[in-house]
DNA sequence: CCGTAACCGGAGTCCTGAGTCCGTTTCGTG
DNA sequence: CACGAAACGGACTCAGGACTCCGGTTACGG
C-alpha cells in the first residue's frame, strides 16, 4: 500500500479539487459530475478512482469550505474592538456563503458527516468566542447564544442568494438588519429559549430528537 | 369545446390538487409525480392529462399558497394596533412558509409565472401596506420598503426549514431576532440601499438586471 | 338501457446523470 | 531504454423520474 501518488495522479487529484470547489459553489450540489471532469480536463474516470462517489467529493469541498469559515474566526479574533469583531466576521462569513451555492445547499447529509462535524463543532466554538466578547463589552444582546449566529448566517445567505444574481450585494441590507437585531437593548424577549446543544447536533446530523 | 368536466374527472382533480399540496409540501418541488398520484389515489396519467406537465402543477399549487398568504395579510389589516398586525402577519406567514417545503425552494422559475407574478405584487402591496401603517404608528424603523419584507420572511423560512424537523419551531426565535431588528431606533444605517422595484421584479422573473 | 365520447390506469419510452470497465497511455525504476 | 504498474478517458450500464399511449372503464344523453 503505497500512499505517494504518481504525479500526474497528484496533479490531476489538485485539478478536480478546484473544478469541483467551482463548479458545486457556482451550480450547487446537483451540479452534474461531468461538468466538472470538464472543467478539470479529466475524464469523469479519473474522478470516480480517486471520490468513490459524488458525495465524498462533495464532503471533500465542504471541508474545505469550513476550514476557511474557521480561519475567518481566527482573523477575527485578532481584532480589539469585540463588537466590530464579531460585525466584520458575519459580514465576511455572510459573503463567503453567498459565494458558494452548495454550501448553502448543504444540509445534514454533509454537515453531520464525520470529517465535517467536528469541524462545524470548532467553528461555532470560535463563533461563542466571538460573541462572548462581543456581549461582555455590551456590544450584543445577553439572550443570544453561539448556535445561533450559524442560524442567523445561513439566513441571510439563503434568503440573499435568490437576489444575488439580480441583485448583488443585496444581503448586505438584510445582514444589517439582523445585525441590528442583536443590539443589547432587546425590545421584547426572544419567543424560544435558546438551541441546546443536543438540538443543534440533531439538526446538524439530521436526527429527528 | 365543452368547459364542464365530467363528474369522476372533477373529483379526481381536487384529489390531485389537494394531493400535490400535501406532497409537494413536505416533500418539495423534486417529489415524484409518482407519488402524488399514489397519495390521490390515480393513475399518473390522469394527472398529466390535466397538468400537461409537473410544473404546471407545481403553478397551481404555489398559486393557491400566494392566495393564502394574501389572505393572511388582508386579515392582518384588519387589526387596529398597527405594530402587533405587521407582528402578527409575519408570524403567520412564516409558519405558512415553513410548513410548506416546496414554497420556500420556489424560485424565479415560479414566482416569474404569469398567474403568479401578479399575486406576488398584490401580496407585496399588502405587506406595504400593514409596514407603513407600522411605520405611521412608529412601531418600525422608517428605512425599511415593503419589498424588504418578502425577502426576510424567507430568511426565516430558508433557515427555521434547515432546524425544523430536529427542532419545530425554533424559527420564531429567529424571527424574533428580526423583528427586534426592525425596531424604530436603528443603530446604523443601513449598509445598503433598499431595493427597487426594478430589482425586486427582475429577481423574481430570474433576469439579470 | 344503450351507445359513445370522455376518462382512467399504469406499463412502456425516453432522457439525464451516477458510477463501471477496460483498452490505451504515462510514469518511474532497474 | 524497457517494462510493469499505475493512471487515464470516455463509452457503457443502470436507476430514477417525467411524460406517452392505448386497451379497458365510466358517465350520461337519448
Amino acid at each position: 500500500m503505497t500512499t505517494a501518488l504518481r504525479a500526474d495522479a497528484q496533479r490531476n487529484l489538485v485539478r478536480v479539487l478546484d473544478a469541483a470547489r467551482e463548479v458545486f459553489a457556482e451550480q450547487g450540489i446537483d451540479a452534474p459530475v461531468t461538468d466538472i471532469a470538464e472543467r478539470a480536463g479529466v475524464g469523469v474516470g479519473t474522478i470516480f478512482r480517486r471520490f468513490p462517489t459524488k458525495d465524498d467529493l462533495l464532503v471533500a469541498v465542504v471541508e474545505q469550505r469550513t476550514v476557511q469559515l474557521i480561519d475567518a474566526a481566527d482573523a477575527a479574533l485578532e481584532s480589539t474592538d469585540p463588537g466590530a469583531a464579531l460585525r466584520s466576521f458575519m459580514e465576511t462569513a455572510a459573503a463567503m456563503h453567498i459565494s458558494d451555492v452548495c454550501w448553502c445547499e448543504a444540509g445534514s447529509d454533509l454537515f453531520g458527516r464525520d470529517g465535517i462535524r467536528e469541524l462545524i463543532d470548532v467553528l461555532v466554538g470560535k463563533m461563542g468566542e466571538l460573541l462572548t466578547r462581543a456581549q461582555t463589552a455590551g456590544q450584543v444582546r445577553s439572550d443570544v447564544r453561539a448556535l445561533d449566529i450559524p442560524v442567523l448566517l445561513m439566513a441571510v445567505a439563503k434568503s440573499g442568494l435568490m437576489l444575488e444574481e439580480a441583485v448583488p450585494g443585496a444581503w448586505k441590507r438584510y445582514l444589517g438588519i439582523i445585525l441590528d437585531g442583536l443590539r443589547p437593548e432587546a425590545a421584547r424577549p426572544l419567543p424560544r429559549r435558546p438551541l441546546s446543544r443536543r438540538e443543534f447536533a440533531a439538526a446538524r446530523d439530521g436526527q429527528t430528537a
